[in-house]
DNA sequence: AAGATCTGAGTAAACGCTCTCTAGGAGGGC
DNA sequence: GCCCTCCTAGAGAGCGTTTACTCAGATCTT
């Protein structure tokens, strides 16, 4: 295992017979440099291999061309369709994409900082962090973009999905069935997304639903938990925070004996890929994910450059019915 | 947005009347400083809020204290609880870990040397990237660990879970339960977790199974897809490569009318969060992911320090028999 | 045709940190 | 009491790039 010492842009410049000013140059892409040098800088580049190093680039330039994505869960399905597509944008931009996953609340500002030290910017999915950690960030100046979750407090651009008028009408598709004693198994507390869906359910209080909420999460184990309180409430429907929960507690309702939809209804958010493969097929909000995380790449790479773009209005989600929900047992519907 | 410009090591040593090289000691938690310097250092870079710059860090001493994870798929749940697992000892060694994923093959070694420029180590979870990348990159001297992958002509460590054996097992279940034809949806074509299940299919025909291989895929989408295919085989079980196609499999299976397990049998491979939820849950192999991934940091950081520790034996999965599985159809079993 | 302008390549100063080397004070041996 | 060793803190040389600047030669102006 020799120590083969790293080729640099000095090695280069010398087989080409060119300065480190000008090697750089044509690396960078620059205009202003002789075609037939640059094509020497570029031989020269090819065969000793020369990779430039990020870490001195970055001290020289002061930008990295990378950017962190901090998220509390890697395992929940929802972030791959966001994250894949603003990866997509990042990659075209020539900018790298650094995933953090971090959970713990009142550690996250700490790592924010931490992975600033390597990137230009963040994209913050973490929906548990507090908005001090927030508003520090705001005040930094770091461009920062947050992702399905708005701040009133923090000035920040925001790039989410609406999520009130979609459960809105998912309550409507209950009411419809004739279902009444709803339960919400919510998910993280503090979460804007939480609570939009909340307000939306307990909105529906004027199409006749009489909501209860059951504390969960969004894993499906936390469904799956949850589901035995939720049934003291006796209802005929569940409507989860996301499908990962719905999931959980389909699986639980049928630990029971108690079959979807005919015994009591489940429904989902989001449409994750498995949504529709389950059994049965979750009845759920399609969310643009690939439209979020696009967003979010182009305001962020906007921040980056410094420009603040105009704040986006909630891009919006669709309502599917599928397998999951039915009429309300007892209902005459 | 006023550009504050960053606090430097220099500042926290004059704020603290001492060198720049002293301020590095106490940062590093180099024992030979007074500790009432220390001290007044340490005071000085709380109320700075000094964070040090990675990128000069890395410079300066040739360390990044950050490995790069490559995978394939971001949106497989197999990889969460490995990388989890092993961001937990790359965190407990103050080292931080960036995962990319990158799909297409013959860019996979370009991808992983442009992260190396940042990073110190590699831990290669992609099962496509070519034997001649790796090779590469084992000639370069780059501490890299390869996960689930055995190549024999390349001079890596790597660990692994054994797929023979417990694949073997699961048909052995299959063949008690009076199974003969039975179809194989396979994973990637190259990769090694591939050929070590077939293997094992293939293996079985010793008890009796007559196993045809139908070309797949480790998603929900290729599961669901090669199925209609499969069922050309006239099979009584689908040994899917992993849960995500079995689960896939199921789906169409139930689509077009078959109960499972009544109808036809099927089963997984990883057990991911889901396979126990699903309807039915799913028979499939428990592969120790965290474990995995705890071994292949221990793997990594011995690598890092330039210490080659002993190749380890492939670790262990068992084999679990659920819902997913039963009597072959018109067997008297 | 001489001065002004422009082009493009080289020189060298950062960038923020680590780490070797040096200096000087404290302590110990004789 | 003097010299030598030990130990700690500071000075400063990099680390590999980028990016002003500088400067020579070419192209214009009039």
């Amino acid at each position: 295992m020799k120590e083969r010492r790293r080729v640099t842009i000095r090695d280069v410049a010398d087989a080409a017979g060119v300065s480190v000013a000008t090697v750089s140059r044509v690396m960078s892409g620059s205009l202003k440099v002789n075609p037939e040098m640059a094509e020497r800088v570029r031989r020269a580049t090819e065969e000793l291999e020369y990779r430039p190093n990020g870490a001195a680039q970055g001290l020289a330039s002061g930008m990295h061309r990378s950017v962190g994505v901090v998220l509390p869960d890697l395992s929940n399905p929802y972030f791959h369709g966001i994250i894949k597509a603003t990866n997509v944008g990042a990659a075209r931009d020539g900018y790298r994409m650094l995933v953090t996953e971090w959970q713990e609340p009142g550690e996250e500002l700490g790592v924010c900082l931490d992975v600033l030290s390597r990137v230009d910017g963040l994209l913050v999915l973490s929906a548990r962090m507090e908005t001090d950690g927030l508003r520090d960030l705001a005040a930094r100046g770091v461009p920062t973009v947050l992702v399905n979750r708005v701040e009133l407090g923090v000035d920040l651009p925001m790039v989410a999905v609406d999520n009130f008028s979609p459960m809105l009408e998912l309550c409507q598709h209950l009411a419809s069935l004739g279902h009444r004693r709803v339960v919400y198994l919510a998910g993280s507390p503090g979460a804007w997304q939480n609570r939009e869906r909340w307000k939306a359910v307990q909105q529906a209080r004027i199409l006749g639903l009489d909501p209860v909420m059951v504390a969960s999460d969004a894993t499906i184990e936390a469904g799956y938990e949850a589901t035995d309180e939720a049934l003291g409430h006796d209802p005929t429907a569940l409507i989860a925070f996301n499908d990962l929960a719905a999931l959980g507690a389909v699986a639980r309702l049928r630990e029971l004996g108690l079959k979807t939809p005919e015994d009591i209804s489940v429904t989902g958010f989001d449409d994750v890929a498995l949504a529709r493969y389950a059994d049965p097929a979750l009845t759920t909000i399609v969310s643009p994910k690939a439209a979020l995380g696009e967003q979010a790449w182009v305001m962020l790479e906007a921040s980056l450059r410094g420009e603040r773009l105009e704040q986006p209005p909630l891009l919006s989600a669709t309502f599917v019915q599928r397998a999951s929900t039915g009429p309300a047992k007892g209902s005459r519907t």
